[in-house]
DNA sequence: AGCGAGATTAGCT
DNA sequence: GCTAATCTCGCTG
């Protein structure tokens, strides 16, 4: 009946929601708050032994490279953050405190260096594995991916296997995309876990999400 | 529910 | 040497 109208997918992963795509270069060209807005809603593709892990992201965070004494680039670039003075739609991972990994997309052309900090998912599909990777029980979604860290460690994702990913290769194991999802409303918060322009706003969440790394 | 400490590594903002 | 875009646990109340 419908075979003929089923459409090849574009990239070597289908994805799971059928009509989601790729998010494109130009969508990481704006500067860090825009693009850390308008990530909201999209989903986080991961594969991972064959299995697909998506969640769709509720709170970002915007950085903003030279001119922000918060951000990572703002010494200027070095070995650990090259990443974010290239072209945008990568991913920078940093490792922090430790023991925990960080997700990033770098935006703005080349020589900018400003990003978006991933700090919380609503998971989607994967929740199974996403749980044995935290080493949790998957009775309890909420906890699975409310944080940067938590995040990273549910989607298996470290500095030596995704930094420096293109996250618009919808063939890579890491990628963003978008299934038409778009937020009823966003809300504007202070970023958290900083000393530095602590009170500047540039943390955006999805209010209300149940999956938020704290409430508003 | 809210606070404080410990875990543990890389980079020096 | 010290700090850091964090998380979890245990204590208090």
């Amino acid at each position: 009946m419908e075979h003929h109208q089923n459409p090849q997918p574009q990239y070597q992963h289908a994805l799971l929601t059928p009509l989601a795509t790729p998010l494109q270069r130009d969508f990481f060209l704006p500067a860090p708050d825009r693009v850390a807005r308008a990530l909201l809603g999209k989903l986080i593709v991961r594969i991972l032994d064959g299995e697909q892990l998506t969640g769709r992201i509720v709170e970002t965070e915007a950085y903003f490279g030279l001119d922000d004494p918060a951000a990572h680039a703002y010494a200027g670039e070095t070995a650990r953050n090259r990443i974010l003075f290239g072209p945008p739609g990568h991913a920078y991972v940093y490792f922090i405190y430790g023991m925990h990994y960080c997700l990033n997309a770098s935006c703005e052309p080349s020589g900018h260096a400003g990003c978006v900090l991933i700090r919380a998912l609503e998971p989607l599909s994967g929740l199974a594995t996403m749980a044995r990777l935290r080493r949790q029980p998957a009775s309890r979604p909420h906890l699975l991916t409310s944080g940067p860290g938590k995040l990273c460690q549910a989607l298996a994702i470290t500095r030596a296997d995704s930094n420096g990913s293109d996250l618009t290769d919808p063939n890579a194991s890491l990628f963003f995309a978008d299934d038409g999802f778009r937020p009823a409303q966003i809300a504007v918060t202070p970023r958290i876990g900083i000393s530095k322009a602590a009170d500047h706003p540039a943390r955006f969440v999805i209010p209300h999400s149940k999956f938020l790394s704290r409430a508003l």
